[in-house]
DNA sequence: ATGAAAGCGCTAACAA
DNA sequence: TTGTTAGCGCTTTCAT
């Protein structure tokens, strides 16, 4: 068995609300006392127990995070940033995978209530009203990553993906193009990342095109989706262009491409949507939208640690910059 | 604040020992009693306070799992693999990322400690006498994934990386090249990675090639290491294959080709290693052998879990099976 | 400046 | 079958 604060009490010749004193720094100690107190610790190897800390204190200074599914392009840089400040704060994750089902969701946030975490960073493409009552009813801490609820009841980190996808769809457009393709996720879903097909049209509207429903492909966000929208797609269209709404489709659809013959750049034009790391690996290089991932994690983060401290907030609707990027996938 | 078992005992007019029996299932209650419990229960939306639960039973449910760093392309599915079980077995993850700093590894190992984590699953490539030396001292229950350790002291899983090397490079060879280039891992590092070179040169060996050094690049396991690797080669050298100590290394590594006006397959077979999700959306597909990530996390999940609850393990050195994926990066 | 003791929410040994 | 109670390891109030 570890050492206890008791034996440390003993050995050092103390009350073990002395130690505790010189634990948590609070009080004042005599400075004897407190050098027994610390030779004892370091004698023992003694380390808190943070279960029973957490008990008393109501604080187990440990934070949940779910995720739609960590082995995804997505999510490791955010959950990479979030743990980064969490360690600097001495906050530990509990990491959770949802597959963005709805019950799984609720057992893991009952579950962390249940292990008292004190607090949570929600992340999921959908954000269902269920589980916003849930939170509310644990009186969970949380912060959104990625999604925002319009109320803004909740504090959230995002990027504004309509204008992002806006951009993407206009650039794409000053460079000439006529058709431009979308490929994403199905629109009916009320997800952020679902919005970029919001800013697609818009963009086509605003240059006066009408979105012909024929250029536009609804599937998943992988790359097995890009190369069936391109197929699908060209059965009855030709296209000058795709705005994808993840690399991961971007790269599919170059390969459905070069499969039919056509090239990217010279053929056809294509942006992505993330530029995960492999975004600048690929041949061509990936034109797209960068999203700040690590800092929607780490700044997720803070403010949850905020929170979570009755700290005030700056600002508890984060918009976060993204950027595009220019590569070799469009011409 | 939440209902607590007390609350649940006077609802249900009983003590809160009985409340106990119903939850965790033990001794005999009588049937009216539990209903009654079960609805006081329901009634207050009750759910009983792990921590609490934890600080007696000495057991927290929680498992911790050191990475070196989420963001690399290997760990997300080992974790997602070693989470998925671990939800089985009502089993929570806490993630740490290392960046395979000592100091870091270490002070994660404490900090699990003491928030009392019923085991560890520890992942890094190189594993250093300290940190056995802490883990042995702290008692805690750990296997290890993708390392293992010389005397079998701790349970591991892993593949056998230097056969999966000379297989892969014996393949290389079979295609008939003749000069088999290596880019990986530093060699001097006593990792389960760096093992892949040893499985290189006894292949050649075993050929009958000596291995020239001039055909040797020691980096890192990224894209650029790929692409530094090959241009550093190629100054002194022709080759006619290379083997990469992972995919994002063949992948620079073809690119950096592609630059030298060289193609892949047609001038240079490149083999990769893992078997990322990226290696059959790259263009060519990569030949690469394949690495169990999921199962690695789920079968170190598994033993952790039955180690934790005193279960007998059939093994305790698994060696999961690699195998060639060919695809069209090699001719 | 220090100690005694209550209590965080639970489990389990013991009693009834 | 059920209740009483000690105690897990800590923090914190109240005395001293």
């Amino acid at each position: 068995m570890a050492a206890s604060i008791k034996d440390v009490a003993r050995e050092a010749g103390v009350s073990i609300a002395t130690v505790s004193r010189v634990l948590n720094n609070v009080d004042v100690v005599n400075e004897d006392t407190k050098k027994r107190v610390q030779d004892a610790i370091k004698k023992l190897s003694y380390r808190p127990n943070i279960v029973a800390r957490s008990l008393k204190t109501q604080k187990t200074k440990t934070i949940g995070i779910l995720v739609p599914d960590i082995s995804n392009q997505f999510y490791p840089e955010v959950v990479r940033g979030a743990e980064d400040v969490a360690n600097i704060y001495d906050y530990n994750i509990i990491l959770c995978n949802s597959d963005s089902d709805l019950d799984k969701e609720k057992e893991y946030i009952r579950v962390l209530k249940e292990k008292m975490v004190d607090g949570m960073l929600y992340m999921s493409s959908s954000l269902e009203g269920e589980i916003l009552d849930l939170i509310d009813e644990l009186e969970l801490k949380t912060v959104l990553v990625e999604t925002k609820i319009s109320g803004g009841k909740l504090p959230s980190v995002t990027i504004d993906n309509k204008k992002a996808a806006y951009d993407a769809t206009k650039y794409l457009l000053e460079k000439g193009n006529k058709k431009v393709a979308y490929i994403g996720l199905k629109k009916d879903r009320t997800n952020a990342v679902s919005r970029r097909y919001n800013g697609y049209e818009k963009a086509l509207k605003d240059s006066g095109i009408e979105v012909d429903p024929s250029l536009v492909y609804f599937g998943g966000l992988k790359a097995a989706d890009g190369y069936n929208g391109i197929n699908v797609i060209l059965e009855n269209s030709e296209i000058d262009a795709v705005f994808c709404a993840s690399d991961e489709v971007a790269m599919g659809a170059i390969n459905a491409l070069r499969d039919k013959g056509l090239d990217c750049p010279k053929d056809v034009d294509v942006m992505g949507f993330n530029d995960n790391s492999m975004a600048a690996v690929f041949y061509p290089k990936i034109s797209t939208v960068a999203q700040p991932m690590y800092d929607m994690g780490s700044v997720g983060m803070r403010m949850l640690i905020k929170i979570v401290n009755n700290k005030p907030l700056d600002d508890d609707q984060y918009v976060l910059q993204y950027y595009l990027v220019e590569r070799d996938s469009v011409k």
